[in-house]
RNA sequence: GGUCCCAUCGUCUAACGGUUAGGACAUCAGGUUUUCAUCCUGAAAAUCGGAGUUCGAUUCUCCGUGGGAUCACCA
Protein backbone atom coordinates (compact mmCIF):
# COMPACT_ATOMS: atom_id res chain seq x y z
CA UNK A 1 0.00 0.00 0.00
CA UNK A 2 2.83 2.40 0.84
CA UNK A 3 5.27 1.86 -1.61
CA UNK A 4 7.98 4.09 -0.32
CA UNK A 5 7.77 2.05 3.11
CA UNK A 6 9.67 -0.48 1.26
CA UNK A 7 12.21 1.12 -0.46
CA UNK A 8 12.69 3.34 2.45
CA UNK A 9 13.41 2.49 6.25
CA UNK A 10 10.88 3.89 8.45
CA UNK A 11 12.03 6.63 10.53
CA UNK A 12 9.23 8.64 13.03
CA UNK A 13 9.32 10.60 15.87
CA UNK A 14 7.50 12.22 18.46
CA UNK A 15 8.40 15.83 19.07
CA UNK A 16 6.78 16.97 22.66
CA UNK A 17 7.80 20.81 23.67
CA UNK A 18 8.78 21.05 27.35
CA UNK A 19 5.97 22.49 28.70
CA UNK A 20 4.57 20.54 31.44
CA UNK A 21 3.90 16.97 32.38
CA UNK A 22 2.77 14.34 29.41
CA UNK A 23 -0.99 13.82 29.29
CA UNK A 24 -2.94 11.02 27.82
CA UNK A 25 -2.97 12.49 23.90
CA UNK A 26 0.52 13.10 23.83
CA UNK A 27 1.67 9.35 25.19
CA UNK A 28 -0.80 8.46 22.56
CA UNK A 29 0.77 10.18 19.89
CA UNK A 30 4.26 8.62 20.92
CA UNK A 31 2.94 5.44 21.36
CA UNK A 32 1.69 5.61 17.65
CA UNK A 33 4.75 6.33 16.11
CA UNK A 34 6.70 4.29 18.57
CA UNK A 35 4.46 1.09 17.43
CA UNK A 36 5.28 1.89 13.64
CA UNK A 37 8.41 2.27 13.89
CA UNK A 38 9.50 -0.66 15.89
CA UNK A 39 6.73 -2.88 13.32
CA UNK A 40 9.01 -1.80 10.27
CA UNK A 41 12.12 -2.30 11.69
CA UNK A 42 12.31 1.45 11.85
CA UNK A 43 13.79 4.00 13.72
CA UNK A 44 12.10 6.39 16.37
CA UNK A 45 13.16 9.74 17.05
CA UNK A 46 12.61 11.36 20.07
CA UNK A 47 13.33 15.37 19.21
CA UNK A 48 12.26 18.04 21.78
CA UNK A 49 10.34 21.45 20.31
CA UNK A 50 11.66 23.63 22.69
CA UNK A 51 11.64 27.01 20.28
CA UNK A 52 9.23 28.63 23.21
CA UNK A 53 11.32 29.75 26.02
CA UNK A 54 8.64 31.68 27.37
CA UNK A 55 6.08 28.24 27.80
CA UNK A 56 9.01 26.10 28.62
CA UNK A 57 9.23 24.57 32.10
CA UNK A 58 12.18 23.22 34.05
CA UNK A 59 12.27 19.84 34.43
CA UNK A 60 9.86 18.67 31.37
CA UNK A 61 12.64 16.72 29.51
CA UNK A 62 13.09 14.47 32.50
CA UNK A 63 9.35 14.28 33.07
CA UNK A 64 9.05 13.39 29.37
CA UNK A 65 12.04 11.34 29.09
CA UNK A 66 10.39 9.18 32.03
CA UNK A 67 7.00 8.92 31.17
CA UNK A 68 7.98 7.22 27.98
CA UNK A 69 10.57 4.32 29.95
CA UNK A 70 8.24 3.94 32.20
CA UNK A 71 5.66 2.60 29.51
CA UNK A 72 8.95 1.02 27.46
CA UNK A 73 8.21 3.28 24.45
CA UNK A 74 12.46 3.38 23.87
CA UNK A 75 14.03 5.80 21.63
CA UNK A 76 16.55 5.39 19.06
CA UNK A 77 17.81 8.98 19.22
CA UNK A 78 16.58 11.33 21.87
CA UNK A 79 18.37 13.93 23.90
CA UNK A 80 21.53 13.40 24.78
CA UNK A 81 22.07 10.67 22.40
CA UNK A 82 24.61 10.69 19.49
CA UNK A 83 23.16 10.76 16.21
CA UNK A 84 24.00 11.29 12.37
CA UNK A 85 22.10 15.03 12.80
CA UNK A 86 23.24 16.51 15.56
CA UNK A 87 21.00 17.40 18.47
CA UNK A 88 17.63 16.26 19.40
CA UNK A 89 16.34 19.06 21.18
CA UNK A 90 15.76 22.42 18.95
CA UNK A 91 17.24 24.68 20.76
CA UNK A 92 20.70 23.35 20.03
CA UNK A 93 20.59 23.20 16.38
CA UNK A 94 19.38 27.14 15.87
CA UNK A 95 22.91 27.33 13.21
CA UNK A 96 20.85 25.25 10.92
CA UNK A 97 17.55 26.98 11.16
CA UNK A 98 19.30 29.93 10.05
CA UNK A 99 20.88 28.23 7.58
CA UNK A 100 17.62 27.35 5.83
CA UNK A 101 16.52 30.19 6.58
CA UNK A 102 19.45 32.18 4.43
CA UNK A 103 18.61 30.04 1.42
CA UNK A 104 14.72 30.93 1.49
CA UNK A 105 16.39 34.70 2.03
CA UNK A 106 18.39 34.19 -0.52
CA UNK A 107 15.81 32.74 -3.33
CA UNK A 108 13.89 35.76 -2.58
CA UNK A 109 11.37 34.05 -0.34
CA UNK A 110 11.53 34.78 3.00
CA UNK A 111 11.85 38.80 4.05
CA UNK A 112 11.82 40.26 7.22
CA UNK A 113 8.43 41.78 8.87
CA UNK A 114 9.06 45.25 8.65
CA UNK A 115 6.07 46.72 10.90
CA UNK A 116 6.31 46.79 14.75
CA UNK A 117 4.19 44.42 16.62
CA UNK A 118 1.52 47.29 17.02
CA UNK A 119 1.19 48.31 13.56
CA UNK A 120 0.59 44.11 12.75
CA UNK A 121 -2.40 44.32 15.24
CA UNK A 122 -3.94 47.72 13.55
CA UNK A 123 -3.51 45.53 10.42
CA UNK A 124 -5.70 42.81 12.00
CA UNK A 125 -8.45 44.82 13.88
CA UNK A 126 -9.13 46.74 10.81
CA UNK A 127 -9.80 43.58 9.06
CA UNK A 128 -12.00 41.88 12.14
CA UNK A 129 -13.73 45.25 11.83
CA UNK A 130 -14.30 44.49 8.37
CA UNK A 131 -15.13 41.23 9.11
CA UNK A 132 -12.23 39.82 6.02
CA UNK A 133 -9.40 37.53 7.45
CA UNK A 134 -6.38 39.08 8.50
CA UNK A 135 -3.58 38.01 5.80
CA UNK A 136 -0.18 39.53 6.23
CA UNK A 137 0.60 38.56 3.26
CA UNK A 138 -1.67 41.86 1.81
CA UNK A 139 0.56 43.80 3.50
CA UNK A 140 3.66 42.39 2.34
CA UNK A 141 6.29 44.97 1.41
CA UNK A 142 7.09 45.82 -2.21
CA UNK A 143 10.78 45.94 -1.36
CA UNK A 144 12.48 43.75 1.19
CA UNK A 145 14.57 44.65 3.43
CA UNK A 146 18.11 43.45 4.44
CA UNK A 147 17.31 41.00 7.93
CA UNK A 148 19.74 42.03 10.72
CA UNK A 149 18.11 38.95 12.97
CA UNK A 150 16.62 41.62 15.35
CA UNK A 151 12.85 41.24 13.39
CA UNK A 152 10.75 38.50 12.39
CA UNK A 153 11.95 36.71 9.26
CA UNK A 154 8.36 36.02 6.99
CA UNK A 155 7.88 33.10 4.35
CA UNK A 156 7.23 34.49 0.90
CA UNK A 157 4.22 32.20 0.31
CA UNK A 158 5.73 30.58 -3.04
CA UNK A 159 2.58 29.59 -4.78
CA UNK A 160 -0.90 30.66 -3.44
CA UNK A 161 -3.45 28.48 -4.13
CA UNK A 162 -5.60 25.59 -2.80
CA UNK A 163 -3.43 22.81 -1.12
CA UNK A 164 -4.73 18.99 -1.89
CA UNK A 165 -2.70 16.41 0.27
CA UNK A 166 -2.81 12.65 0.84
CA UNK A 167 -3.62 11.93 4.59
CA UNK A 168 -3.07 8.52 5.52
CA UNK A 169 -6.00 8.11 7.59
CA UNK A 170 -7.77 10.79 6.56
CA UNK A 171 -7.59 10.06 2.57
CA UNK A 172 -7.57 13.54 0.31
CA UNK A 173 -7.68 16.62 1.85
CA UNK A 174 -7.57 20.07 0.57
CA UNK A 175 -8.10 23.77 2.30
CA UNK A 176 -8.18 26.85 0.06
CA UNK A 177 -5.80 29.74 -0.19
CA UNK A 178 -7.41 31.79 2.93
CA UNK A 179 -5.52 29.62 4.73
CA UNK A 180 -2.12 30.57 3.43
CA UNK A 181 -0.19 33.14 4.35
CA UNK A 182 3.51 34.85 5.27
CA UNK A 183 3.94 32.84 8.47
CA UNK A 184 6.72 33.96 10.64
CA UNK A 185 9.75 31.46 10.32
CA UNK A 186 11.99 32.80 12.50
CA UNK A 187 10.85 34.75 15.83
CA UNK A 188 12.71 37.98 16.87
CA UNK A 189 14.06 36.23 19.14
CA UNK A 190 16.15 34.17 16.91
CA UNK A 191 14.50 30.93 17.93
CA UNK A 192 12.15 29.39 15.00
CA UNK A 193 8.48 28.47 14.91
CA UNK A 194 7.11 25.28 15.20
CA UNK A 195 6.01 25.76 11.39
CA UNK A 196 9.82 25.75 10.01
CA UNK A 197 11.53 24.11 12.35
CA UNK A 198 10.00 20.58 12.25
CA UNK A 199 10.13 20.68 8.70
CA UNK A 200 13.84 21.11 8.37
CA UNK A 201 14.31 18.53 11.30
CA UNK A 202 11.78 16.30 9.79
CA UNK A 203 14.16 16.66 6.64
CA UNK A 204 17.28 16.15 7.71
CA UNK A 205 16.36 13.55 10.29
CA UNK A 206 14.77 11.55 7.52
CA UNK A 207 11.48 11.29 9.08
CA UNK A 208 9.09 9.29 6.07
CA UNK A 209 5.68 9.16 8.45
CA UNK A 210 4.48 12.21 10.70
CA UNK A 211 2.13 11.40 13.14
CA UNK A 212 0.28 14.07 15.25
CA UNK A 213 -3.39 15.20 15.98
CA UNK A 214 -5.89 16.42 14.07
CA UNK A 215 -5.36 20.01 15.39
CA UNK A 216 -2.81 20.35 12.72
CA UNK A 217 -4.90 19.90 9.90
CA UNK A 218 -5.90 23.36 9.10
CA UNK A 219 -2.27 24.47 9.23
CA UNK A 220 -0.85 22.10 6.71
CA UNK A 221 -1.49 24.54 3.99
CA UNK A 222 1.04 26.61 5.72
CA UNK A 223 3.08 23.72 6.11
CA UNK A 224 3.27 22.62 2.67
CA UNK A 225 4.09 25.75 1.23
CA UNK A 226 7.17 25.80 3.10
CA UNK A 227 7.91 22.22 2.29
CA UNK A 228 7.24 24.00 -1.33
CA UNK A 229 10.11 27.32 -0.41
CA UNK A 230 12.39 24.83 0.53
CA UNK A 231 12.08 22.35 -2.01
CA UNK A 232 12.05 19.35 0.26
CA UNK A 233 9.15 16.47 -0.34
CA UNK A 234 6.47 15.42 1.36
CA UNK A 235 6.75 12.84 4.36
CA UNK A 236 3.54 10.62 4.90
CA UNK A 237 0.87 12.53 6.76
CA UNK A 238 -0.62 10.29 9.38
CA UNK A 239 -3.37 12.23 11.23
CA UNK A 240 -4.42 11.09 14.59
CA UNK A 241 -7.59 11.77 16.05
CA UNK A 242 -8.50 13.33 18.92
CA UNK A 243 -9.30 12.38 22.43
CA UNK A 244 -11.98 13.53 23.98
CA UNK A 245 -13.10 14.45 27.93
CA UNK A 246 -16.04 12.32 29.24
CA UNK A 247 -18.35 15.07 28.10
CA UNK A 248 -17.17 15.25 24.60
CA UNK A 249 -16.96 18.79 24.76
CA UNK A 250 -13.33 19.27 23.92
CA UNK A 251 -10.29 17.79 23.28
CA UNK A 252 -8.37 16.14 26.12
CA UNK A 253 -6.44 18.78 27.27
CA UNK A 254 -4.10 19.84 30.16
CA UNK A 255 -6.46 22.54 30.98
CA UNK A 256 -8.93 20.25 31.43
CA UNK A 257 -7.64 17.94 34.28
CA UNK A 258 -6.38 15.73 31.60
CA UNK A 259 -3.84 14.03 34.61
CA UNK A 260 -0.32 13.45 34.43
CA UNK A 261 0.67 10.19 32.61
CA UNK A 262 2.81 9.10 35.63
CA UNK A 263 -0.12 9.69 38.07
CA UNK A 264 -0.97 6.65 36.56
CA UNK A 265 1.89 4.78 37.28
CA UNK A 266 1.73 6.14 41.42
CA UNK A 267 -2.11 4.57 40.94
CA UNK A 268 -0.40 1.38 40.63
CA UNK A 269 -1.34 0.43 36.86
CA UNK A 270 0.41 -1.18 34.56
CA UNK A 271 2.74 0.04 31.79
CA UNK A 272 1.97 -2.42 29.88
CA UNK A 273 -2.11 -2.27 30.05
CA UNK A 274 -1.57 1.74 29.81
CA UNK A 275 0.01 1.20 26.76
CA UNK A 276 -2.08 -1.69 25.42
CA UNK A 277 -5.53 1.01 26.37
CA UNK A 278 -4.00 3.18 24.51
CA UNK A 279 -3.63 1.30 21.81
CA UNK A 280 -6.84 0.31 21.45
CA UNK A 281 -8.17 4.26 21.65
CA UNK A 282 -7.87 5.10 18.13
CA UNK A 283 -6.93 2.07 16.57
CA UNK A 284 -8.26 -1.68 16.67
CA UNK A 285 -6.52 -4.25 15.20
CA UNK A 286 -9.99 -5.52 13.34
CA UNK A 287 -9.98 -8.67 15.33
CA UNK A 288 -11.67 -9.17 18.42
CA UNK A 289 -8.44 -9.52 20.80
CA UNK A 290 -8.49 -6.57 23.33
CA UNK A 291 -5.63 -7.57 25.67
CA UNK A 292 -2.21 -7.61 23.89
CA UNK A 293 1.41 -7.81 25.41
CA UNK A 294 3.48 -4.84 23.79
CA UNK A 295 5.16 -6.82 21.10
CA UNK A 296 1.75 -8.57 20.05
CA UNK A 297 0.46 -4.67 19.76
CA UNK A 298 3.39 -3.91 17.63
CA UNK A 299 3.12 -6.72 15.49
CA UNK A 300 -0.91 -5.68 15.29
CA UNK A 301 -0.28 -2.12 14.92
CA UNK A 302 -1.53 -0.78 11.03
CA UNK A 303 -2.31 2.47 10.16
CA UNK A 304 -4.68 1.35 7.73
CA UNK A 305 -6.54 0.80 10.81
CA UNK A 306 -6.60 4.39 12.62
CA UNK A 307 -10.08 5.56 13.74
CA UNK A 308 -11.04 8.90 12.25
CA UNK A 309 -13.28 10.03 14.69
CA UNK A 310 -12.29 11.50 18.23
CA UNK A 311 -12.47 8.84 21.28
CA UNK A 312 -13.43 9.67 24.81
CA UNK A 313 -11.10 8.11 26.90
CA UNK A 314 -12.64 5.84 29.13
CA UNK A 315 -11.19 5.36 32.90
CA UNK A 316 -13.47 2.13 33.65
CA UNK A 317 -11.86 0.50 30.97
CA UNK A 318 -8.96 1.16 31.79
CA UNK A 319 -9.48 -0.20 34.87
CA UNK A 320 -10.32 -3.65 33.82
CA UNK A 321 -7.46 -3.75 31.24
CA UNK A 322 -5.15 -3.42 34.40
CA UNK A 323 -6.79 -6.47 35.65
CA UNK A 324 -6.31 -8.36 32.46
CA UNK A 325 -2.68 -7.39 32.67
CA UNK A 326 -2.52 -7.61 36.35
CA UNK A 327 -4.15 -11.73 36.17
CA UNK A 328 -1.24 -12.89 33.86
CA UNK A 329 1.47 -11.79 36.10
CA UNK A 330 2.47 -14.76 38.29
CA UNK A 331 2.14 -14.69 42.26
CA UNK A 332 6.03 -13.78 42.38
CA UNK A 333 5.46 -11.10 40.02
CA UNK A 334 2.27 -10.13 41.93
CA UNK A 335 4.15 -9.57 45.17
CA UNK A 336 6.66 -7.47 43.78
CA UNK A 337 4.37 -5.26 42.17
CA UNK A 338 2.59 -4.78 45.72
CA UNK A 339 5.68 -5.17 48.12
CA UNK A 340 6.89 -1.06 47.59
CA UNK A 341 3.51 0.21 47.94
CA UNK A 342 2.27 -1.71 51.33
CA UNK A 343 0.62 0.66 53.50
CA UNK A 344 2.22 1.35 57.42
CA UNK A 345 -1.60 0.65 58.30
CA UNK A 346 -0.91 -2.50 57.33
CA UNK A 347 2.62 -3.67 58.12
CA UNK A 348 2.52 -2.09 61.32
CA UNK A 349 -0.44 -4.98 62.20
CA UNK A 350 1.14 -6.78 65.11
CA UNK A 351 1.16 -10.12 63.06
CA UNK A 352 2.62 -8.60 59.77
CA UNK A 353 5.02 -10.96 57.90
CA UNK A 354 5.87 -11.15 54.48
CA UNK A 355 5.07 -14.89 54.82
CA UNK A 356 1.69 -13.97 55.58
CA UNK A 357 1.67 -11.57 53.41
CA UNK A 358 2.22 -13.84 50.51
CA UNK A 359 -0.34 -16.41 51.37
CA UNK A 360 -2.89 -13.80 51.31
CA UNK A 361 -1.56 -12.96 47.63
CA UNK A 362 -4.56 -14.90 46.20
CA UNK A 363 -7.15 -13.09 47.53
CA UNK A 364 -6.09 -9.71 47.10
CA UNK A 365 -5.12 -9.99 43.85
CA UNK A 366 -8.58 -11.25 42.97
CA UNK A 367 -9.92 -7.76 44.81
CA UNK A 368 -8.03 -4.75 42.82
CA UNK A 369 -7.67 -3.66 39.98
CA UNK A 370 -4.73 -0.80 40.44
CA UNK A 371 -3.19 -0.51 43.38
CA UNK A 372 -4.83 2.89 44.64
CA UNK A 373 -7.54 -0.09 44.90
CA UNK A 374 -5.94 -1.37 47.08
CA UNK A 375 -5.15 1.31 49.55
CA UNK A 376 -8.81 2.13 49.69
CA UNK A 377 -9.13 -1.71 50.72
CA UNK A 378 -6.87 -1.24 53.60
CA UNK A 379 -8.07 2.26 54.42
CA UNK A 380 -11.28 0.25 54.96
CA UNK A 381 -9.59 -2.39 56.99
CA UNK A 382 -10.70 -5.45 54.47
CA UNK A 383 -7.25 -7.30 55.34
CA UNK A 384 -6.54 -6.43 58.89
CA UNK A 385 -7.82 -10.12 59.91
CA UNK A 386 -4.50 -11.45 58.09
CA UNK A 387 -2.64 -9.50 60.24
CA UNK A 388 -4.42 -9.18 63.78
CA UNK A 389 -6.64 -10.91 65.85
CA UNK A 390 -10.62 -9.86 65.40
CA UNK A 391 -11.81 -7.28 68.23
CA UNK A 392 -13.77 -9.90 70.30
CA UNK A 393 -15.78 -7.48 71.57
CA UNK A 394 -17.13 -5.65 68.84
CA UNK A 395 -17.84 -8.83 66.63
CA UNK A 396 -18.27 -12.49 68.31
CA UNK A 397 -19.75 -10.57 71.64
CA UNK A 398 -22.28 -8.63 69.58
CA UNK A 399 -22.88 -11.33 67.64
CA UNK A 400 -23.17 -13.62 71.00
CA UNK A 401 -26.31 -11.54 71.88
CA UNK A 402 -28.14 -11.04 68.09
CA UNK A 403 -27.42 -14.86 67.27
CA UNK A 404 -28.16 -18.46 69.17
CA UNK A 405 -24.55 -18.55 70.01
CA UNK A 406 -25.27 -22.27 72.39
CA UNK A 407 -25.69 -23.55 69.10
CA UNK A 408 -22.74 -21.90 67.40
CA UNK A 409 -20.44 -23.08 70.14
CA UNK A 410 -20.06 -26.79 69.89
CA UNK A 411 -20.04 -26.39 66.10
CA UNK A 412 -16.69 -24.57 66.80
CA UNK A 413 -15.02 -26.43 69.19
CA UNK A 414 -15.64 -29.28 66.94
CA UNK A 415 -14.40 -27.66 63.95
CA UNK A 416 -10.74 -26.90 66.72
CA UNK A 417 -10.68 -30.58 66.87
CA UNK A 418 -10.93 -30.91 63.18
CA UNK A 419 -8.54 -28.40 62.46
CA UNK A 420 -5.61 -29.91 65.00
CA UNK A 421 -5.39 -32.69 62.83
CA UNK A 422 -6.04 -30.70 59.21
CA UNK A 423 -3.64 -30.24 56.80
CA UNK A 424 -2.89 -26.99 56.19
CA UNK A 425 -0.80 -26.39 52.90
CA UNK A 426 -3.96 -24.90 51.15
CA UNK A 427 -6.88 -23.72 51.34
CA UNK A 428 -8.30 -26.66 49.57
CA UNK A 429 -7.12 -29.08 52.28
CA UNK A 430 -8.31 -26.79 54.98
CA UNK A 431 -11.81 -27.10 53.39
CA UNK A 432 -11.45 -30.99 52.85
CA UNK A 433 -10.60 -31.11 56.70
CA UNK A 434 -14.37 -29.38 57.53
CA UNK A 435 -16.41 -30.15 54.91
CA UNK A 436 -18.06 -33.57 55.80
CA UNK A 437 -18.99 -31.81 59.07
CA UNK A 438 -20.36 -28.68 57.59
CA UNK A 439 -22.47 -30.29 55.52
CA UNK A 440 -23.44 -32.57 58.58
CA UNK A 441 -24.73 -29.75 60.58
CA UNK A 442 -25.51 -27.40 57.31
CA UNK A 443 -22.65 -25.74 55.86
CA UNK A 444 -24.23 -22.02 56.68
CA UNK A 445 -24.48 -23.24 60.54
CA UNK A 446 -20.82 -23.90 60.75
CA UNK A 447 -18.80 -21.67 58.18
CA UNK A 448 -20.70 -18.41 59.29
CA UNK A 449 -19.80 -18.55 62.98
CA UNK A 450 -16.34 -19.54 61.66
CA UNK A 451 -15.79 -16.49 59.40
CA UNK A 452 -16.67 -14.32 61.85
CA UNK A 453 -14.89 -16.03 64.41
CA UNK A 454 -11.71 -15.76 62.07
CA UNK A 455 -11.92 -12.34 60.49
CA UNK A 456 -14.22 -10.52 62.70
CA UNK A 457 -16.29 -9.47 59.87
CA UNK A 458 -19.75 -10.62 58.67
CA UNK A 459 -18.69 -10.01 55.00
CA UNK A 460 -15.12 -11.54 54.43
CA UNK A 461 -13.02 -13.81 52.13
CA UNK A 462 -14.11 -17.99 53.22
CA UNK A 463 -13.09 -19.30 56.41
CA UNK A 464 -10.97 -21.67 54.54
CA UNK A 465 -8.86 -19.21 53.01
CA UNK A 466 -8.75 -17.06 56.21
CA UNK A 467 -7.18 -20.13 57.66
CA UNK A 468 -4.86 -20.55 54.95
CA UNK A 469 -3.70 -16.73 54.93
CA UNK A 470 -3.33 -17.20 58.86
CA UNK A 471 -1.96 -20.22 59.59
CA UNK A 472 -2.40 -23.33 61.81
CA UNK A 473 -1.31 -21.66 64.84
CA UNK A 474 -3.21 -18.49 64.52
CA UNK A 475 -6.65 -20.22 63.47
CA UNK A 476 -6.82 -22.38 66.76
CA UNK A 477 -5.88 -19.52 68.70
CA UNK A 478 -8.60 -17.57 66.93
CA UNK A 479 -11.24 -20.36 67.54
CA UNK A 480 -10.02 -20.80 71.03
CA UNK A 481 -10.10 -17.52 72.00
CA UNK A 482 -13.94 -16.98 70.47
CA UNK A 483 -14.75 -19.94 72.36
CA UNK A 484 -13.69 -18.81 75.46
CA UNK A 485 -15.42 -15.50 74.69
CA UNK A 486 -18.74 -17.21 74.17
CA UNK A 487 -18.45 -19.46 76.80
CA UNK A 488 -17.89 -16.43 79.38
C1' G B 1 -17.81 34.34 11.76
C1' G B 2 -14.16 32.12 7.72
C1' U B 3 -11.72 27.52 6.66
C1' C B 4 -11.26 22.42 7.66
C1' C B 5 -12.38 17.69 9.96
C1' C B 6 -15.66 14.07 12.09
C1' A B 7 -20.54 11.12 12.95
C1' U B 8 -22.67 2.72 14.63
C1' C B 9 -25.29 0.67 21.63
C1' G B 10 -24.04 5.40 27.52
C1' U B 11 -18.41 4.43 26.19
C1' C B 12 -14.29 1.98 22.98
C1' U B 13 -15.23 -0.31 18.46
C1' A B 14 -16.39 -4.53 14.14
C1' A B 15 -19.14 -5.24 9.69
C1' C B 16 -15.41 -6.50 0.06
C1' G B 17 -23.07 -2.55 -1.04
C1' G B 18 -26.49 -8.17 0.84
C1' U B 19 -25.19 -10.03 8.61
C1' U B 20 -30.85 -11.79 13.19
C1' A B 21 -25.68 -4.88 12.71
C1' G B 22 -20.75 -8.58 16.00
C1' G B 23 -17.31 -7.93 20.33
C1' A B 24 -15.57 -5.35 24.83
C1' C B 25 -16.33 -1.81 29.18
C1' A B 26 -20.23 -0.07 32.15
C1' U B 27 -25.53 -1.40 33.60
C1' C B 28 -29.29 -5.05 35.00
C1' A B 29 -30.77 -10.32 36.06
C1' G B 30 -29.47 -15.25 37.25
C1' G B 31 -25.68 -19.03 38.59
C1' U B 32 -21.04 -20.84 40.67
C1' U B 33 -20.09 -26.17 47.49
C1' U B 34 -22.70 -19.54 53.25
C1' U B 35 -21.34 -13.61 52.75
C1' C B 36 -17.96 -9.82 50.07
C1' A B 37 -14.78 -10.40 45.96
C1' U B 38 -13.53 -13.39 41.68
C1' C B 39 -15.53 -16.26 37.84
C1' C B 40 -19.58 -18.09 34.43
C1' U B 41 -24.28 -17.41 31.84
C1' G B 42 -28.06 -14.29 30.12
C1' A B 43 -30.70 -9.53 29.14
C1' A B 44 -31.32 -4.59 27.71
C1' A B 45 -28.71 -1.21 24.56
C1' A B 46 -26.71 1.76 18.29
C1' U B 47 -26.30 2.87 12.31
C1' C B 48 -28.01 11.70 13.58
C1' G B 49 -32.05 13.48 9.82
C1' G B 50 -33.63 14.02 4.62
C1' A B 51 -33.02 13.23 -0.43
C1' G B 52 -30.34 10.57 -4.38
C1' U B 53 -27.53 6.21 -6.84
C1' U B 54 -28.75 0.85 -6.57
C1' C B 55 -32.53 -5.04 -7.08
C1' G B 56 -30.47 -3.80 -2.17
C1' A B 57 -27.41 1.24 1.57
C1' U B 58 -24.25 1.45 8.33
C1' U B 59 -21.28 1.39 3.87
C1' C B 60 -21.34 5.59 -2.15
C1' U B 61 -23.13 11.06 -3.47
C1' C B 62 -25.52 15.62 -2.02
C1' C B 63 -28.07 18.77 1.53
C1' G B 64 -29.12 19.57 6.47
C1' U B 65 -28.08 18.81 11.86
C1' G B 66 -24.74 18.03 15.72
C1' G B 67 -19.78 17.88 17.63
C1' G B 68 -14.67 19.10 17.16
C1' A B 69 -10.21 21.69 15.30
C1' U B 70 -8.00 26.05 13.64
C1' C B 71 -7.58 31.18 12.38
C1' A B 72 -0.25 33.69 17.37
C1' C B 73 6.75 36.32 17.21
C1' C B 74 2.26 28.44 20.80
C1' A B 75 3.43 24.08 19.44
Amino acid sequence: MDHNADAKKVVTRFAPSPTGFMHIGGIRTALFAYLYARKHNGTFILRIEDTDKEREVAGSIEQIKEALQWLGITWDYGPGTDTPFGSCIQSERLPTYLEFAHQLIAKGLAYPDPYTTEEVAAFKESAIAAKRPFLFRDHRPEVFETWDGTKPLRLKVPDIKRYTWHDEVRGELSAGEEMLDDVILIKSDGYPTYNFAHIIDDHLMGVTHIMRGDEFISSQPKFLSIYDALDIPYPTFVTLPPILRDDRTKKLGKRDGAKDILDYRTDGYLPEAMVNFLALTGWNPGTEQEVFSHDELITAFDISKIQKAGAVFNEEKLLWMNRQHLNALSNEAFMEYLLPAIPEQLSALPQYTINTLTRLVPTIRERINTLAEFHTEVTAGEYDWAFTAPDYETSILKWKNDTDATQALPRLKMALELLKNADFSSSETIKAALWPYAEEVGKGELLWPLRVCLSGKIQSPDPFTIAYSIGQVETLARIETACDKLQG
